[in-house]
RNA sequence: GGCGCUAUCGUCUAGGGGCCCAGGACACAGCCCUCUCAAGGCUGGAACACGGGUUCGAAUCCCGUUAGCGCUACCA
């Protein structure tokens, strides 16, 4: 069996969605699984709305994801003439015919439809005009459409998702397949584009099964062998509709701004419509792509939960190594303005595993490596009036005087003379670590005060408790 | 309206006739750990849409009902 070839065809109307996303890394997956072809395949031919940045976004966004592509992207506009010899060849077989209505009576004949409240139907023998009227009026140069003559029999196919599903040709229009200016229609273009690119498995959103019948007689009329349809589900929104702008972010460029990263999100999105089959949640690449199966893709539509994206991003984040993640908080503490020079990885440990999102983990380095973004929140404020403030820079001052005498500025050292110091002084020890963690973020949150001394360093420690003994007894 | 698709905890899901008075994860609550918060560990509440069949036995198969979604363009 030669190599399955599989594609994605995005429209660039718009941004990549999730859904595209998903659809792309189902498609990749499967390409990936079975040492075959993952074709990237751009439909531009709705040129009223298709633009160059949104193609370069579909790239830019599948590139992030990891989801790399083996063969194009080719542009569906530069294949309209086979689009249209296609359609002629279907005319020329008697497939398909001239319609000579315009749009507007079109239209008229739809709108009287629906005044009288029976559904719309093409007549066929009204529009298919005798051969020597067709013969007279396309010599005189009237526009005409050509329409697809869709048989009555039953078209049935088995999904690889679905299972077995079945339409009535009688059920379907005679659509039209190429323009009166000469453009294809989508399912002519498509179908063309996907014979001539030897496609064989189409892997493609739900919201194409009522396609798929129009599709199938197309490849029939133009004898070529059909390929594998598999339709994955939509995704939906919290509320159950159809994933929108309404719903917050919904492009994956959007995700990385909110410092999702992308192993995390290929990973949520694998996992939202398909499963590996057991309890797993983290799944790495590798195990996705030997244990995808078409076969396992859910049926219904999913509901795309952001707490569960970042719960995930956050596992990702605590398990990668901090070599992985400087890139991408190098990136989120550029878009804070922060700039330095020193080592990021010590930083890096010491705080995600309490971040769920690269912007949080560089907000709080940013904190500790610029004292200018140190203020402190009510719940700090709230902490010192318990303790009053007088004891709280008591015991900053002790912590100081401590903290100044240390020989080896490390978390294991401070650690033991802090809680030293506690002992002595007959302090609890949050008495003493908490206000040091306060003088140091301005916040009652973050890794264990030693290490957090460590990370931000003894001149910088030593500077911010002072700072913070002015500020408090004044 | 017509045609099609779908239906397990709030959400993502496991489940392919007995292993299921339904398992895991997120979220939520409690406890443990603990200088804080996470992480981690433990515990708890929480679902087979409804009605008929088939079968010794149904979340699993069939039919119907209901609901949701999709399509019904000279858009893709």
């Amino acid at each position: 069996m030669p190599a399955p070839r599989v594609r994605f065809a995005p429209s660039p109307t718009g941004f990549l969605h999730v859904g595209g996303a998903r659809t792309a890394l189902f498609n990749w997956l499967y390409a990936r699984q079975t040492g075959g072809v993952f074709v990237l395949r751009i439909e531009d031919t709705d040129k009223e709305r298709s633009t160059e940045a949104h193609t370069q976004v579909i790239l830019d966004g599948l590139t992030w994801l990891g989801v790399t592509w083996d063969e194009g992207p080719y542009f569906q506009g530069s294949y309209a003439d086979r689009h249209r010899a296609d359609a002629e060849r279907l005319l020329a077989s008697g497939h398909a015919y001239r319609d000579f209505l315009t749009a507007d009576e079109l239209d008229a004949a739809r709108a009287r439809a629906k005044a009288s409240g029976v559904p719309f139907r093409y007549h066929r023998a009204e529009l298919e005009l005798p051969a020597d009227e067709v013969e007279r009026r396309a010599t005189a140069g009237s526009p005409y459409t050509i329409r697809f003559a869709m048989p009555d029999d039953e078209i049935a196919w088995d999904d690889a998702v679905h299972g077995p599903i079945s339409w009535q040709g009688r059920d379907l229009d005679d659509f039209i397949i190429l323009r009166s200016d000469g453009s294809a229609i989508y399912n002519m273009a498509v179908v063309s584009d996907d014979i001539a690119m030897g496609i064989t498995h189409v892997i493609r959103g739900d919201d194409h099964i009522s396609n798929t019948p129009k599709q199938i007689a197309l490849y029939r009329a133009l004898g070529a062998p059909l390929p594998v349809f598999g339709h994955v589900p939509m995704i939906l929104g919290t509320d159950g509709k159809k994933l929108s702008k309404r719903h917050g972010a919904t492009a994956v460029g959007d995700y990385q701004d909110m410092g999702i990263l992308p192993a995390a999100m290929r990973n949520f999105l694998a996992l939202l419509g398909w499963s590996p089959g057991g309890n797993e949640e983290i799944v790495d690449q590798e195990a996705m792509i030997s244990r995808f199966s078409l076969e396992h893709i859910q049926k219904k539509p999913a509901v795309f939960d952001t707490t569960k994206l970042e719960w995930m991003n956050g596992q990702y984040l605590s398990a990668l190594a901090a070599d992985d993640l400087i890139a991408p908080v190098e990136r989120q503490l550029a878009i804070l303005g922060v700039h330095t020079d020193r080592e990021l990885h010590a930083l890096i440990d010491a705080v995600k595993t309490r971040s769920r999102t690269v912007i949080h983990l560089a907000e709080q380095i940013a904190v500790r490596i610029d004292r200018s973004r140190v203020h402190r929140d009510d719940n700090a404020a709230k902490f010192v009036a318990k303790l009053g403030a007088a004891t709280f820079t008591a015991n900053l001052a002790l912590a100081a005087a401590e903290l100044n005498g240390v020989g080896e500025w490390n978390a294991a050292a401070l650690e033991g003379q802090l809680k030293a110091q506690a002992t002595a002084h007959n302090l609890k020890l949050g008495d003493l670590m908490q206000p040091i963690r306060i003088a140091l973020t301005g916040g009652t949150v973050s890794e264990p005060v030693p290490l957090l001394l460590e990370v931000t360093g003894r001149d910088e420690s030593l500077a911010r408790i002072a700072l913070a003994v002015q500020t408090i007894s004044a």
